[in-house]
DNA sequence: AAATATTTTTAGACAAACCTAAATTATTTT
DNA sequence: AAAATAATTTAGGTTTGTCTAAAAATATTT
């Protein structure tokens, strides 16, 4: 694996975050996630495509070459193992690893991040329950499902937020919800698809829709 | 404390390292020690001293301020913490830790060194047996003796090591010097200063002036 | 299908960090 | 102290990654 610039990094794992189903992104989409400008990502687009780690027509959008996606898992795989690293060995809190691993991702050392990955005893999950790709790139389907999927009366545990902006962080904190929380949905109410939620040993609470829709859980054994 | 890039950074560093008594550092020797050119060094130097981190007038060298050594202390801090971690924590060799900790050493959010510092449980020394500073940017001045000048028989452990080039280093593993090597002096001969000294449990073996020169030790308890 | 609006690209500039070659200043030799 | 040598700086150019403003292509309305 060749090594590529920060802002190579940046646009690659970028891509791999807003793919859509036929691994498609626009110029603007590219450009509002990394608050850039359309004008640049044309410019690094160009550039990419020359690398081979896009496919690339002018005017008809890009996606990730599989080269593109080996390196976005591999940048994910260091994003991720830094997390992890930060949340379970230095203490930080959940809120706080993900702008420091923003920095230690782009560390490119294969040997560092393998043995970060043994010292941490080989993580399948960060600490917001996203799977870590393991040192050939291949990454976990978290078979979870929506909290607004999830039958009445059946336990199950927090696993993953699709939504990790400081807003829903906040909310999910003052819910006292967070990776491993072990929950059922008691009642669902149609008016507004908002749900009644039973934590152990707390009061039943509610959820919107909204929310619910960002949670991800896995049915206990 | 500002934000500087891993180029001002990597200058700033390369001055603390190479000034003399009086803190100066010529163009030529910055040029050498950081493989870039003389003019590279000048075009840097009119910008450290406009970021007031270094004095400079033209034709004249340069030295660092005292924000300049502040910011010199940090990084090494950084530096000499993650070889720390890489050393102990991911079992890293010795020659390998110095060649990552320049990539993470740029790495710049304060909170994640104090936390690693706390992890590590706040060493003093690197594996290269050199000072770490602490959070102030205090530094120990290892009160440590070189190998020429140890009194015979006086048992002294290895602290540090100030030629740490390849050669350097693959003379001592082979010879079994380290850090935290205990051993004593045992015959000093006049004709070329080259010393034999016994290290424990170990047959004696031979010592050239240039090795002994570049080996500090610290008396014994 | 023409007109309008939106998206994307091109053209041309800029700052950071580097370079080479030429000019300048300092140092050493004679 | 003049000449020769060495060190340093200036001038002008390159690459990377960004920008703004204008042009071109695509998408949406009417």
């Amino acid at each position: 694996m060749l090594n590529y610039s920060t802002s190579e990094e940046n646009y690659i794992k970028a891509i791999f975050h807003l793919q859509h189903a036929d691994g498609t992104v626009t110029t603007n989409e590219l450009a509002g996630e990394l608050r850039t400008k359309p004008a640049s990502v044309t410019d690094m687009m160009k550039k990419l495509k020359i690398k081979k780690l896009v496919h690339y027509e002018a005017y008809h959008g890009f996606r990730l070459s599989n080269e593109g996606k080996k390196l976005a898992l591999l940048i994910i795989r260091r994003h991720r193992l830094w997390e992890f690293f930060l949340a379970e060995k230095l203490r930080f809190s959940w809120e706080e690893v993900h702008a420091v691993a923003e920095d230690l991702e782009h560390v490119s050392s294969k040997k560092l991040i393998d043995k970060l990955d043994e010292f941490l005893g080989f993580p399948r999950f960060d600490p917001h329950g996203d799977p870590i790709p393991d040192s050939h790139g291949r990454i976990e389907a978290s078979k979870q499902v929506c909290l607004q999927d999830l039958p009445l009366n059946k336990t199950a545990t927090v696993g993953h937020v699709s939504d990790q902006s400081p807003a829903m962080l906040e909310l999910l904190s003052h819910k006292k919800i967070g990776i491993g929380t072990k929950l059922e949905v008691k009642r669902k109410f149609g008016f507004d698809n908002s749900l009644e939620i039973k934590i152990r040993q707390q009061a039943p609470i509610n959820i919107s829709e909204q929310l619910s829709k960002n949670i991800f859980v896995k049915y206990d054994e």
